[in-house]
DNA sequence: AAGCCGGGGCC
DNA sequence: GGCCCAGGCTT
């Protein structure tokens, strides 16, 4: 790209930027942990939604070390609703890493950083530039359609193999001056102006840059391949009642809301009938025998790759000791007591279920 | 290179 | 109901 255009370019991003910037909590810092945490996450999270977990895990957790010395159980619990509960798992393994190996101090280099888990090349480009003001381009879900926009990039943006077009564009683009601010400029820019659809091309500073915008093809960007339609799951769950008391599992650490607590359950196989269901997946995996007292209601949920259509049903307690095949923890539990777990979106969906039994 | 991993808000 | 969001990890 032409030199002059370029440094154009730049300068009406930066002073669009000064002027129209969202006044976010982590743009009071220029603490690096402070940063990385925020960076964590906004991942494929909006900023409304951040912003209370965000004030809330900072006033818990001010430093690495305070998050280090945290029990993990309290961090999931400040994240319960966020979603994607490996970054929470990440965040506090990280935390670990960086009291063990680096006095708590978060390193300002990006190798270093690159090797923290939960630490990819978006979160180390991004602490890397907005905390030490190093150039390093960031590539995110906004970078990708402005400069899809702006250079009429044919590349899907949701292929993997996208990303290495846009991070050579990016770098390219990059003002060396003041990458931080470059790279909250551009990502500013998609969130308030460069939208995914009806952009408000009227008010970008760029737009007599955008060739997608010459070309009167914006809409057509950025380009996108279809994802086939997800599956939807029968499952159900049930409430053990033994001595007033309930009983809760905590799921593997590793896979789907890893770290959470749930009511015993599992899917419902083709032709089997949910209570069945459940009285099998109870027994599997905590060796209970438990009989069947009352359906107290249905519920349904999306995740990412399948929707569940889920029964909830109330047991009460046979016979047996509780032996665990699955779930890495259980408690029997006062149902008031429920709230000091954290549970999975599925969950408090089926609190109004439970008014019976929170009397 | 592709699949997995939450939840919410928008159309 | 599909799409999108300040992505990273695993295989």
């Amino acid at each position: 790209m032409d030199k002059t255009l370029l440094s154009t370019l730049r300068f009406r991003l930066a002073g669009w930027y000064r002027a129209n910037r969202r006044a976010l909590p982590w743009r009071r810092t220029s603490d690096p942990y402070a940063i990385w945490v925020s960076e964590v996450m906004l991942q494929q999270t909006k900023v409304e939604t951040v912003i209370p977990y965000y004030q809330r895990f900072m006033a818990r957790f001010p430093s690495v070390l305070d998050l280090a010395a945290a029990d993990l159980q309290s961090v999931l619990k400040l994240w319960e609703g966020l979603g994607y509960y490996a970054r929470a798992r990440n965040l506090h393994r990280a935390a670990g890493q960086v009291a063990a190996t680096h006095r708590g101090v978060l390193p300002g280099d990006h190798g270093a950083l690159l090797n923290l888990p939960g630490i990819g090349p978006y979160i180390a480009a991004a602490v890397m530039s907005i905390a030490f003001g190093r150039p390093y381009a960031v590539v995110d879900g906004n970078v990708k359609r402005v400069l899809s926009r702006l250079f009429m990039v044919d590349a899907p943006v949701n292929r993997h193999d996208a990303y290495a077009v846009f991070e050579r564009k990016a770098k390219t683009l990059l003002d060396p001056e003041d990458p931080g601010l470059f790279n909250q400029a551009v990502m500013e820019l998609g969130a308030l102006v460069c939208h995914p659809r009806q952009p408000r091309c009227v008010t970008c500073p760029v737009a007599a840059h955008c060739r997608a915008r010459q070309a009167g093809r914006v809409e057509a960007y950025p380009r996108r391949i279809r994802k086939p339609p997800v599956p939807t799951r029968a499952a159900a769950a049930g409430v053990v009642l033994k001595d007033g008391r309930i009983l809760i599992v905590q799921i593997p650490p590793d896979g789907l809301l890893g770290g959470l607590w749930e009511f015993p359950g599992g899917r419902v196989d083709a032709g089997e009938s949910a209570e069945a269901a459940c009285i099998r997946h109870i027994q599997k995996k905590t060796g209970l025998s438990v009989a069947a007292a009352e359906r107290l209601g249905r519920i349904r949920h999306a995740y990412t790759h399948f929707k569940v259509v889920a029964d909830l049903f109330r047991f009460e307690w046979r016979s047996g000791d509780v032996r665990l095949d699955g779930p890495v923890d259980h408690r029997w539990i006062r149902p008031d007591a429920l709230t000091q777990y954290p549970l999975p979106k599925t969950h408090h969906k089926f609190m109004p279920l439970l008014s019976g039994l929170l009397a």
